[in-house]
DNA sequence: TCTTTATTTTCGTCAAATGTTAATTAACAG
DNA sequence: CTGTTAATTAACATTTGACGAAAATAAAGA
C-alpha cells in the first residue's frame, strides 16, 4: 500500500472520518472526548485512532492519562495535492467532453492563478 | 456510507487507484486494455472497475463488446473541495501548531506542549 | 500500596473484500 | 448456427476489518 492508498483507507470508514472532521473543526480533542460522543464503544474508538495513527492522518500527544488528538496537516495536503496533480482532468467546464480538451497543452481559461 | 466515504474506499485500494490513474493520464480505455497491462486476473480487474464504477469514480461507455471506461470528474472534484473545505487546518504554515493557533485565537491550556 | 480514571490491547466472532479458475453472456464474422 | 473475441458473473478459499466484552497498562491520588 502506498501513502496514499493508506491514507484514503483511514478515510473510508464514516467513524473514522466523523472523528478527523470533529478534529479538524475543533482542534485538538482527548480520546475519552471523542469516545464519549460517538455511539461505539470506547475501546473501538480506540482502534479508530490507531488506524488514522498509523495511517499518518492524525497525530497523538500524551499529557498525563490523557492522549490528545490532532488532524497531521500533511495527510490532507496530499490529498489535495494528488487532486491538484490531476487537476486538468476536471477543473475548468463541468462537461466531461471538455476535459477532454483541458488535457491539451493550453492554458485553463476562466480561472484566476491561485 | 456518505458518497465521500465510498470515494475513498473505492481509491483506498492499490491496484484501483493504479487504474484510475492510467485512466487520468491516458483518458478513456478499453477493459481489456487495463486487465493486460495489470498483474492480476481480467476477472479481478473487471470486479474492481465495478467498484469504482459502483462508487461513481468511473463511468463505462459501451461499444460493441467493448467496455470503455473513464474518470468521471466529478469524483476528483468531491475530493477536492473536501481539502478545500478544511483549507485553514493545512494552508498557509507549514507549522502544525500555527494551525491550531489560528483556528484557536484565545483559549490556549497547553503550556509544555511538545 | 491500593484504588480510581483514562485508554489501549486481546480475544472470539462475523461480515466483507480479494484472488483464482470455470462458466456465462454478448457481439460479430463466416 | 457455429466459432471467436471481449468482458462479466459464479463458485470457492483465504484474508482482512469491525465490533463488544473483558483484561491489561499507565498515571494520579488517598
Amino acid at each position: 500500500m502506498t501513502t496514499l492508498t493508506k491514507t484514503f483507507a483511514a478515510l473510508s470508514d464514516d467513524t473514522r472520518l466523523t472523528l478527523v472532521e470533529k478534529l479538524l473543526k475543533r482542534g485538538e480533542l482527548p480520546a475519552g472526548t471523542l469516545a464519549a460522543e460517538a455511539e461505539i464503544s470506547a475501546p473501538a474508538i480506540s482502534r479508530h485512532l490507531k488506524v488514522l495513527r498509523e495511517a499518518g492522518v492524525i497525530v497523538q500527544r500524551v499529557e498525563g492519562t490523557h492522549r490528545y488528538y490532532s488532524v497531521q496537516p500533511d495527510a490532507l495536503r496530499a490529498i489535495h495535492g494528488w487532486t491538484m496533480d490531476h487537476r486538468a482532468f476536471w477543473s475548468g467546464s463541468l462537461d466531461r467532453l471538455d476535459t477532454l480538451l483541458a488535457l491539451e497543452p493550453d492554458d485553463t481559461p476562466g480561472e484566476g492563478t491561485e
